[in-house]
DNA sequence: CTGGGGAAGGGGCCC
DNA sequence: TGGGCCCCTTCCCCA
């Protein structure tokens, strides 16, 4: 009995040790294991407050924005002719005298696309109660040079927030380029000033236009702006892959100049749109109006730099075809007067149009991204602020009505779709051209059609048209 | 008058 | 239900 008892007392002493190394193994683990999770609990806590601090800056810089915008929007009511285009650019699209509507964006050679260097693009917001900038285009050669460089400051600005934005673009050169061959060149400044104390610059550099998923092509600097998809510009399924890849004009800046001499690309296979060069134009100028113009409050400017070749690629096969139309060029400045002054009504315009491309996929790196952000925030600005002064919104009222208006003509029509089309009227594109023939199309409709008279004469044994 | 093209409206389908 | 997209139809103009 007393064996068995001694026997009980080991066995019950030896399941508590075994019982107490168990609980000592599980603790051990419990605190290992909960250190990894502190730490990883710690990490996490640091990356949310980065992300935070992150979302909070953006909220503030759009918050900023959209105030700068209102304010902006009230000085161009009561100032609607504020802005002065200096120097030759003055009236080099209009054929006549300036901007107005705050316009500072600036505008390529035609016929060429090189920048000259000995024509420094001078944009000058002009006096007011507003910030004055100047935005001023000047080549490295010129920089070294000297003479011919012209860098203009408003009277009182800070020197500095100046800052220069090497674009690898070219100055605008209205005379004719064969007169003045482009000079090589490698980098070009934009400088935009502030008058406003409390600006602050912020960089990010774009190392290759390729990051833009633009092809390389000699001779073309430009400051980009990636348009991925020339969806909504040339939308037809019709149209197959061959437009997004090769010569993409959407990574080119095009001007109004270039579509004013009326020989503006057409094509679907080989040629380029003259609409989404003319689009990026027009995002550019918003993109300058949107991010340069930044006064007081912190807000952050956007400095892109652009290096390496940039894939300007208005193909040489630019003849127009028969009965192509111009660009009306002076509806376009209209336009974009009433545009920017003019908040009431809603437009399809290429603002919307290229951030609705953003949904399409392209291959950016981060810098780009940043880039497309920002760009991003000064559309979907913009938007609001229309939106706001549209009590309610483009998507309110009657679909039918005539909401989307023409950039050119002012004209409205119920959908997009509608606009993209009837702008092929100013910009002469005509996407669809007959296998048979070398006619082109601005509808696809009118293709078939067209094609239905080819079937018709082989039918009748009759000879082509 | 006819044929052909330019341009725009309307409707259907799909998401 | 609204919007995007596409196709068809229609009107107009010109040779």
């Amino acid at each position: 009995m007393a064996n068995c008892m001694v026997f009980h007392t080991q066995i019950a002493s030896i399941m508590e040790v075994l019982a107490n190394a168990a609980v000592a193994d599980i603790c051990k683990l419990v605190d290992d294991d909960y250190a990894v999770f502190r730490l990883e609990m710690t990490q996490s806590q640091k990356e949310n407050r980065a992300l935070r601090r992150k979302l909070q800056l953006l909220e503030l810089k759009v918050a900023r924005e959209r105030a700068e915008r209102t304010i902006r929007e009230r000085v161009l009511a009561s100032r609607p002719s504020s802005v002065k285009i200096l120097d030759r650019y003055r009236g080099m699209a209009r054929g006549e005298g300036h901007l107005t509507g705050g316009h500072r964006s600036f505008v390529k050679p035609a016929r060429d696309n090189t920048w000259r260097d000995d024509q420094p693009i001078t944009v000058d917001e002009g006096s007011g109660t507003s910030t004055q900038h100047v935005i001023v285009i000047e080549s490295t050669d010129a920089e070294a040079a000297g003479p011919g460089v012209k860098q203009e400051r408003s009277e009182g600005e800070d020197p500095r927030h100046s800052r220069d934005i090497q674009t690898g673009v070219h100055p605008v050169a209205t005379e004719d380029p064969t007169t003045t061959p482009a000079q090589p060149r490698t980098r070009h400044s934009i400088t935009e000033v502030s008058g406003t104390p409390n600006a602050v610059l912020k960089t990010e550099t774009i190392t290759g236009l390729r990051q833009l998923g633009c092809p390389p092509a000699p001779r073309s600097e430009y400051l980009l702006y990636s348009n991925p998809s020339p969806r909504t510009v040339l939308s037809h399924r019709d149209l197959g892959d061959s437009l997004l890849t090769g010569n993409d004009p959407s990574c080119a800046y095009a001007t109004l100049t270039e579509m004013i001499p009326g020989v503006m690309p057409l094509g679907l296979d080989t040629q380029t749109n003259p609409m989404r060069g003319d689009w990026n134009q027009y995002s550019s100028s918003v993109y300058s109006e949107g991010c340069l113009d930044k006064k007081g409050e912190g807000l952050v400017v956007d400095e892109v730099k652009v290096e390496g070749d940039v894939p300007l690629t208005w193909n040489a096969e630019s003849n127009l075809g028969e009965g192509h139309s111009q660009v009306n060029t002076s509806d376009f400045w209209d336009y974009r007067e009433s545009l920017e002054t003019n908040t009431n009504f809603a437009t399809h315009s290429p603002l919307h149009t290229l951030r609705d491309r953003d949904s399409v996929s392209t291959t950016m790196a981060p810098s780009d991204s940043h880039v497309r952000v920002l760009f991003d925030q000064v559309l979907n600005s913009n938007d609001r602020v229309r939106s706001q002064s549209q009590g309610g919104g483009a998507t309110s009222g009657n679909s039918k009505e005539k909401r989307f208006l023409c950039m050119f003509c002012n004209k409205g029509f119920s959908s997009p779709q509608k606009v993209e089309i009837h702008q092929r009227v100013h910009t002469g594109e005509k996407p669809y051209s007959c296998t048979q023939c070398q006619m082109r199309f601005a509808q696809a409709c009118n293709l078939k059609r067209h094609q239905r008279v080819h079937k018709k004469r082989e039918i009748l044994q009759l000879p082509p048209v």
